[in-house]
DNA sequence: GACACTCGTGCAATCGATTGCATTGAACTC
DNA sequence: GAGTTCAATGCAATCGATTGCACGAGTGTC
């Protein structure tokens, strides 16, 4: 209990860290004063201030932040909740988030895979004060579990992110998904497609998901055949794009273009199409969604929409630690949508017979 | 400073949060012997351990972290430090990272880019007692630095993983880059190549990159010739991979072979040739490095070393999370060295003229 | 039956920062 | 010049969990 980092610090020089009693010594004040010169500076005189400073500079202090959150019941850190950090879709928006709450002060806790019990990694980070409001990536959790969550430990700061929330009460930063869906596939149907088909995201998604509901809008809309054949669900990952090459492949009449419900399903299906002889966009038009850094260097450049994903990631920190900070007061749920963007490369193409 | 989450509850039922207080009261025992089931059951009767169980599920108590760690200086928590998450060869690492520290207790936090001054964060995540040691991965920080890091505030447990680092003193968890590189000229060697070039990574990293020394080495081994202008340095990302491109392609006698320090690079660098009207593998063969997920999808599919990245993230966290507990005692540093595994596809092939 | 010893539990100090309240001294008012 | 006000600072309680020490009850020994 001597020891500061106890398993590491043999004979070594280990250095005390100052705390603020160390630096109200130096400066030859109490504690109080040291902390309300860090805190309101205006509350205290001009050459005090100009001491106690002199003080924390040469002692090195920093702030104990574990004494802070006991104290305060405020741990100036979020927690981040992803369905796989490892995908470059989330990867990228959790780059965003954490520079946003860098800048802001606060840090960024990552959950792994929840599983299904949010009751258990709720007490773990919440409940036990170590992060103060959840940013939540992807519907992977149900409006009733969802209420648990945020009704929990008296109002969760919570902000939700990406997909589209059934739930009107809970803050989120979203992007027109249902819109970019519908976009996509007027888009292939502007090359002169008529038999467009669509690989889903994972079912236990929120609800029937937005871009398939998008997709299924469009083909209504222009009056286009709906096979059931032609919808296939996966997982956003290369392999489930690989998996549905193989259905398509098999198909007596195919598609002659295929929206993919991201570009990680896309890129799998061109790359699994070609080994059956079917090439893109000769053969078969395919458009990804997100366009995430390889779409652009794919080979065809992947058409997709692309999503804002910095701005995801940067708006949705900012909500949250507004709520947090109690800058944003009012009481109705913030609710962003942010615009997708049509981005056309190479791998749409009018249809053989066109 | 009546309410708990603050900013968040309004009239809403606050449910206030147990402590082991309430968990005492309720089980008619002291904090100290609620502490004492916790931590270490046996120093408590078998009566009385029962109802404090019974008390805690009960109550819903969850330990205060803040508490915690104040009282032993210890977070439980660890901090990842890494050049762009948003890099998919990263995000991987940080996925089995958090899964493994997720599985032993431990929260992980993230940094964000770090800038050159290693005292500020330093400060705002060791002194200040947010985290207990340190993942760090890629050399960005020289020798001089990272020693500084190392041992202020007493021995700070470290791990750095991924490249070489050349001091033999601090813990690493790293991948035989050298081998790697020299395997992975020897594998264009053995197709046929003769002309063989580069593009390495940022020269900020720690020293003469490994994989560029073993690029060097294996050139010289083979007796190849070494020309300064088939070697490009980039910084890892697509766009350098491009501006690679440009540069081989103007040429006047271009390498018939090139070994990218990365995939990325080796994506880009493929896009941007074919622009050029260079095909890969029909003109010029590429040789990527790490085998990140779209490499296989990629057209063509890219041959390339593969890293155990997930290795990589779980052995550094296993490794720092047994130094954190006292686990591994042995004065003498860790130093893990994985292999790498050459996964021969589609982007090499005999040179054109063979 | 007195003594030593063990086991189970409680008391109270501690970790470091914050903040309501009390205190001091100076300035200002009539 | 006595009273009022206010700015600057210190005192001490507090946040919640942990742990060395003390104490009391029970068991064993000669």
């Amino acid at each position: 209990m001597r020891q500061r980092r106890g398993a590491l610090s043999r004979m070594e020089t280990t250095k005390k860290i100052p705390t603020i009693q160390d630096v109200a010594r130096h400066a030859k004040v109490s504690a109080a004063t040291v902390s309300r010169v860090l805190s309101s500076p205006d509350r205290v005189s001009e050459p005090t201030r100009e001491r106690v400073h002199v003080a924390v500079r040469e002692t090195g202090y920093t702030m104990n932040q574990a004494a802070r959150t006991l104290r305060l019941q405020r741990a100036k850190t979020i927690l981040t909740a992803m369905p796989g950090i490892g995908n470059p879709f989330y990867s990228t928006i959790l780059d965003a988030v954490v520079t946003e709450a860098t800048s802001r002060g606060y840090g960024v806790l990552v959950t792994g895979r929840l599983g299904d019990d949010p009751s258990k990694w709720l007490s773990d980070y919440f409940l036990s004060n170590r992060a103060d409001g959840l940013l939540l990536f992807d519907g992977f959790l149900d409006t009733r579990r969802l209420h648990a969550i945020a009704g929990l430990g008296g109002a969760l700061p919570l902000v939700a992110a990406y997909d589209e929330l059934p739930d009107p009460q809970i803050n989120s930063v979203i992007t027109d998904n249902l819109q970019a869906a519908e976009r996509a596939v007027a888009h292939l149907y502007e090359l002169g497609h008529r038999r467009i088909g669509h690989i889903g995201g994972p079912s236990r998604n929120t609800f029937p998901n937005e871009r398939l509901v998008g997709y299924r809008k469009a083909l209504f809309e222009h009056r286009l055949p709906a096979r059931e054949e032609w919808v296939v669900s996966g997982d956003y990952s290369m392999e489930s794009g690989k998996a549905a090459a193989a259905h398509f492949a098999a198909l007596p009449e195919r598609p002659t273009a295929v929206f993919a419900g991201n570009d990680e399903m896309a890129i799998g299906l061109i790359a699994a199409l070609r080994r059956h002889g079917i090439e893109c966009p000769r053969d078969i038009s395919v458009m990804g969604f997100d366009d995430i850094s390889v779409s652009q260097n794919y080979a065809p450049a992947l058409t997709t929409m692309r999503q804002p994903r910095e701005q995801i990631g940067r708006i949705a920190t900012r909500t949250l630690v507004d709520i947090l900070e109690g800058t944003r007061n009012r009481p109705e749920p913030v609710r962003v949508v942010l615009k997708s963007e049509l981005v056309v490369r190479d791998s749409t193409a009018p249809p053989p017979e066109a």
